[in-house]
DNA sequence: GTTCTTACA
DNA sequence: TGTAAGTA
């Protein structure tokens, strides 16, 4: 199928399937005409990489997860070790951006009671 | 008409 | 990411 198509049925824009395949998550084959031909593997893919973005994990740390799910996968599941590690990695990251989040919603509290810092 | 690449806001 | 330009 090609771009167009392909966005139809994930949701996502031609921009964004071409910025996937820049950043090496879809590598589609190329027609004589020079258009993308994508597979129906394509679809689940790239339903896949929807949910690990707004899981917030960055491009790179997707690439690296891809290759770990089988691509006729319906719902990600854990398959290989560095799947886990890599979310396992990914949970620290967003644990330290809540407590520097909450730290600093803390301090706008304060300022707003205007309530003496703790310093 | 659709898609492609490149480039800019 | 959206969009415009100039092609194939």
């Amino acid at each position: 199928m090609r771009i167009s198509e392909l966005a139809r049925q994930t949701g996502a824009t031609p921009r964004a399937l071409r910025y996937y395949e820049e950043q090496g998550l879809l590598r589609p084959a190329r027609r004589t005409s020079g258009y993308r031909d994508y597979d129906r593997q394509a679809v689940p893919t790239v339903r896949h990489i929807q949910l690990l973005l707004s899981a917030g994990l960055g491009t790179t740390a997707i690439a690296e997860i891809l290759p770990c799910v089988p691509d006729d996968t319906t719902v990600l599941a854990p398959t290989c070790p560095e799947l886990l590690d890599a979310l396992a990695e990914e949970r620290t990251r967003i644990t330290s951006s809540i407590e520097k989040l909450a730290a600093a919603r803390d301090i706008l509290d304060r300022l707003i009671q205007g309530t003496p810092d703790p310093s």
